[in-house]
DNA sequence: TTGAAAGCGCTAACAC
DNA sequence: GTGTTAGCGCTTTCAA
């Protein structure tokens, strides 16, 4: 009683040939008959098709890889969660990794995982076009979730913590772009790339969802805003240079690195340096945290010294006091979204999938005083 | 350019044979000038050697699987990165798997990687023994980790929202077990229990920080004290029996099935049902959560008029005005070590840990008043 | 409609 | 120390 059946067993008990037994499971042509005893025998010996043999056969393993920076970031717990859904749905096995933002580890990942020839991906990048190029040419399809990867740079930014973060403006850290070249990457300027990478990507529509955020605190009277980000908010920030519109004032904003210390250090730096802003959007809930802890520690209520809006609606926003204003970018479903084009890559080349945000009014924005 | 190099391809190019490669590869015993030899080839070749043939050859796929309830759950997601990072930095693949806290669907996803072969898991179970006993039996290595399953109960309590959990007191369902049958898992007592299950599992130290916390609350003066918990707390339930001694007030023992609404369900039925309760300790970050909002909903302050202690200290347990108060648990190394017993299983057979806990004080419990 | 047979890439006996 | 060979369980031609 101690190990599977196999195909064989299946196909002698039947009195048949595996090849029958194969088509018969994969719902192949046979006659009535040969199905319903195959079908009869199969459950009889609880019979389970391994997918090693299949996997061998077919040389690509069943399922696919999602590669995340951090699980402990609530947004991305939800976007795994919706992937999970999706591959459990249809009966796919999910390879999960955790990069840590680091585009090495993320590199190391990528090589497992065409080890084990997982030849479907999701991933929320760290690294950039040309960490993605190699595999995305070996022939796995990828789809990119929250965000695309960052064009190559001249000057090499990588690593989650290789350089300062805690500088209160992006002048001080020279890896940090200015808003400027940001608002370059979002097509707002001709500025030539290198072959951008065309991946499938479901993405939130952070460009909305930063200009509503914007005008909100505006209509509140707010005139300096900072903005607080992350990796792979370049987006969001070349979005919030587009909306407060010219002249940027480039020392409000900051970005960390992806851990909590350096966003904290980030948020901590920012209101210091500046102590004339009056309302900060924050690029993720990493930062969010790191600005109301931040703005805690500095005596700033939230919201009369300092309004906040914060990206990603995670469900301790409501128990900030007060509750934390946000944008909702719906998570889970841009998971389920992104294993769905996965799965269903064989058809035809997937489409990007571009998600609303949504605001939602709580209670860290006041008007301005 | 397009397929991989295989083992062939490298030993032709070496003038070897396939043993060979991989003996050397796999770190046999070689020439030094052989081992050389093919070591430049592999690596001129680019050569990886494919999973898919050694796990077919060894009948089984390498890495270990992961089974949590919810990824949206912080603890959970930090239990998780710890076994991605054993199992990143032993190479090894995880295959993930979200079960809802719903045991069929765990159910699924064991089937699931019994189809793949996977012979590792780590578990945080929501089916009970009898659910776990037929894996194990097919020769799986599981190791649990945060809770053992359940004995199988006469009363069949299966699935995560099964039975109404918005009661204000356990009396109301049937399936929530009074705090004296919790006390009898516990060991406190000899009732006979159907060949229980012995696999190794990394836990917290439940009992005593559960009896620190109602030390602690009693030290302030409080009285009348409930417990908040969900699937899985039965120990820390228990604990809490014993911790406060007998007799027990059964009604202010409340379960909650899972999910953040029958959490705050639970939580808010407690307060209305039982408005002489003057602290609460809540078993997991999910119902300190529901107990929160649902104090501030009811216009109940914290600490002055409910003092609060949250099992699992997680990021947010400092955003709430006032931070929580926390029992913390090492998630992360939870996880690690729980990965780590799971790929040295091949030695022995692992045995279980158990990890201490902290109380943590910040600002939600205060005197009784 | 069905069966026989050829592998997929790798490891482990076994022979040299 | 090294090469030859026999499969692991499955799918997929190719004949019958």
């Amino acid at each position: 009683m101690d190990k599977r059946a196999t195909i064989k067993d299946v196909a002698e008990a039947a009195g048949v040939g595996v090849a029958t037994v194969s088509r018969v499971l994969s719902g192949g042509s046979a006659s009535p008959h040969t199905r319903e005893r195959v079908l009869a025998v199969a459950a009889q010996l609880d019979y389970r098709p391994s997918a090693l043999g299949r996997n061998l056969r077919q040389r690509r393993t069943g399922g696919m890889g999602l590669l995340v920076p951090d699980l402990t970031d609530t947004f991305y717990a939800q976007l795994a969660e919706g992937v999970l859904a999706c591959a459990r749905s249809a009966g796919e096995p999910v390879l999960l990794g955790s990069t840590g933002g680091d585009p090495e580890q993320e590199a190391e990942l990528i090589g497992m995982l065409l080890e084990q020839s997982v030849d479907r991906l999701i991933a929320v990048p760290s690294g950039d076009e040309e960490t993605w190029a190699p595999a995305i040419r070996a022939g796995m399809t990828v789809v990119f979730a929250d965000h695309l990867p960052a064009p190559p740079s001249p000057v090499s930014y990588s690593g989650p913590f290789s350089g300062p973060s805690s500088g209160p403006s992006s002048g001080d850290d020279p890896a940090v772009r200015s808003v400027h070249d940001l608002m370059l990457l979002d097509g707002l300027s001709a500025a030539p790339r290198s072959r951008p990478l065309d991946a499938p990507s479901v993405v939130a529509d952070d460009r909305a969802g930063i200009r509503t955020a914007v005008r909100y605190l505006r209509g509140l009277g707010h005139k300096r805003i900072a903005f607080l980000g992350g990796p792979g908010h370049d987006r969001r920030a070349a979005a919030f240079g587009e909306a407060v519109g010219a002249p940027v004032d480039e020392e409000l904003v900051v970005f960390g690195t992806g851990s909590r210390d350096s966003a904290y250090a980030a948020a901590s730096g920012l209101f210091q340096s500046r102590p004339d802003l009056s309302a900060v959007v924050a690029g993720g809930n990493v930062l969010g945290e790191a600005a109301v802890l931040a703005a805690r520690e500095l005596d700033l209520r939230v919201p009369r010294d300092v309004s906040l809006v914060m990206y990603d609606d995670v469900p301790w926003a409501e128990l900030c006091s007060p509750p934390l204003t946000v944008i909702a970018q719906p998570g889970r479903d841009m998971g389920y979204r992104a294993a769905e084009l996965v799965l269903r890559s064989g058809a035809r080349k997937p489409r990007s999938v571009v998600l609303p945000t949504e605001l939602i009014i709580r209670g860290s924005c006041g008007p301005h005083r």
